[in-house]
DNA sequence: CACAAAAGCGCAAACGTTTGCACAAGGGTA
DNA sequence: TACCCTTGTGCAAACGTTTGCGCTTTTGTG
């Protein structure tokens, strides 16, 4: 910046005020005559003043006005639509309450606690969001100890210590999609998920088991496969195992669409026809979802909407310090019926 | 918080010495002793003090340590995985640089002006990085007037004044699509745009025009459909528009994926087969393009990257105020070659 | 041994705000 | 007229740092 900014002293000199009128009149403070207000802020307009956060989050432990977002990267070149469509969610809903966003990537490999210390104590923010969260998350019982504000994305398995989080419940989504395939007829199910306690993963894998023991039947079986998260030849070769084994699966439910597209291709290769030869239900509706061929059915939650409610909570949960507002929401994701499943071959 | 932070007088009260030996202790002050300066580190870990960054970037002019990153909303549910690319990217270039980076997302139809005073002027950041430019933006004049560091993505096309950003070459790219597809033979092409007046279209656009020209071939012609740039139904339209006249053209190129997936799919519903009848090129490569069937033909010129290189030309240009550092980068996009596209048919 | 230079540290001002308190007018009541 | 409220404004401290300057103490030089 070549020209200093402004100062509220450069508005109080100009109009032989002082600094403290100013900030009182641009405050709303009650004290001050409607006449100097008028006066201050018509001023302050044409000098083009607008206040240091820095300098007001400062004094008195005011709010800084912003919270902070740490994301880890997955150390994978290509994203999926997930994750702008979480940041572009949140920006919005944190605009909507006149929250500003700080946002730290963690590079793969290194530890989030770092990073969220250098945004709670160094930058002084008001709150934090937390991606999604594995299933033992130090983070949050960090953020707890310290009494300080957070929402996450996914809640942790063990509920022991309440706190804010907005999740989507894949455990019912997941009995949904099995129910849909026993009913089809199908009875030989795969599931392809990934190696990472991620709770996500819990929950849905819960949902599935216990639909299953919900039939009582014994004629049903489940075959797990285990997945790399990001390595795609691993992915490729643990999905082909399964599918060639003797009495391969007729109905295989992915943990996410990643692994359901994986599935679809993988398919493809073999010469399996999908939904003929095998139906394939995938979680969470990225693009890449309704383009495939077959196009995927799979389980929306409207992610962006998702990540816009989560900034109120957080919102909330600021504007009352001291409280410890616990608010928790659960999304119950949609089925969205595509082209991937269809009757058991017979 | 309900523990008050430490700051540094806690660490020089500790120690019984003066909060400006800390300071310098911490800075790595040379007039300060050894001896010294290891107290003070060790105590400084042992109460978990942290400098308050605030009030460092308040003192004497210093920078705040962080560059704004301003997103306008389009406006539509669904994102394609180009923002969360772009995000990532430019999260881990800027942790290579150690700058943090503070996201605003501006509300469809609002302004982005007054966001980024906000972020110029109240936070007082570093620098700015701008996303996709428009052919004519105030943006840029803006900060040009005010000497603020920054870079777009997508140069402007005016090029009067100079200033950093980096780009994506679509003039090249659009003649490598075109000459390719001329060498199968096409000769009535048709290029999907968008109403917006976005720099990128321009260049895309030329590419494709002087490629056209230089063969001075009188048999080749271009139809140009303009479709609206979200609303999928009126997209669909536009297309269908296209592709139903009575002289279709057997090759399409769009502006960029999202409108070839567009065109895939109008293509089925008229029971055009791709690449037989018609053949298709995207920009972008979107992870839509890999799994749409057939697979996409576009241009990948790895987002994510390009991202992590800006973050560094907007570090250095932050380092060296006062220079106007100009840097500029032009990314060849590579042309990956998949299954929309083939001979005309004869 | 005297004296200068260097080394090590503290004082206090400054950055741009907000806010408790004091103060000066002005108006009403007794 | 003397008093007390209001009403409107200014003074100065405070927030957590950094840094110019000055003060001791030590070390080196002649």
């Amino acid at each position: 910046m070549t020209t200093t900014p402004k100062t509220i002293k450069d508005v109080a000199k100009k109009l032989g005020i002082s600094a403290a009128t100013v900030s009182r009149a641009l405050a709303g403070n009650p004290r001050i005559s409607e006449d100097t207000r008028d006066r201050v802020v018509k001023m302050a307009q044409e000098v083009g003043y607008v206040p240091n956060r820095a300098a007001q989050s400062l004094v008195g432990g005011r709010s800084s006005g912003f919270v902070g977002l740490v994301l880890t990267d997955p150390g994978y070149g290509r994203e999926d639509s997930y994750l702008g469509e979480f940041v572009a969610g949140l920006g919005l809903g944190l605009a909507e309450n006149g929250i500003d966003l700080f946002l730290s990537m963690v590079p793969s490999g290194q530890s989030e606690l770092s990073v969220i210390r250098n945004i709670v104590t160094a930058r002084r923010a008001d709150g934090l969001i937390l991606g999604r969260t594995s299933e033992v998350d130090p983070r949050v019982d960090y953020l707890l100890d310290a009494g300080f504000p957070f929402v996450t994305h996914g809640r942790i398995a063990d509920g022991s210590r309440p706190y804010t989080w907005i999740d989507t419940d894949g455990t019912t989504a997941f009995a949904e999609a099995f129910n849909l395939l026993y009913s089809f007829g199908h009875r030989r199910f795969a599931l392809v998920t990934i190696a990472e306690p991620m709770t996500f993963r819990l929950h849905r894998t819960e949902g599935l088991q216990s639909a299953i023991q919900q039939t009582r039947d014994p004629s049903v079986s489940l075959d797990i496969a285990t997945s790399p998260r990001y390595d795609s030849d691993a992915r490729h070769a643990a999905i082909r195992d399964m599918l060639t084994k003797p009495n391969r699966p007729t109905a295989v439910l992915a943990l996410f669409d990643g692994l359901a597209l994986s599935v679809l291709e993988v398919a493809r290769d073999l010469g399996l026809s999908v939904p003929d030869d095998l139906s394939v239900i995938g979680f969470d509706n990225i693009t890449s979802a309704a383009h495939a061929r077959p196009a995927l059915t799979t389980f929306d939650s409207d992610t962006k909407e998702g990540a816009r409610i989560s900034a109120g909570m957080l919102a909330r949960q600021i504007a009352a310090p001291g409280e410890r507002m616990i608010e928790t929401h659960l999304i119950t994701p949609k089925l969205v019926l595509r082209g991937s499943h269809g009757p058991a071959a017979s």
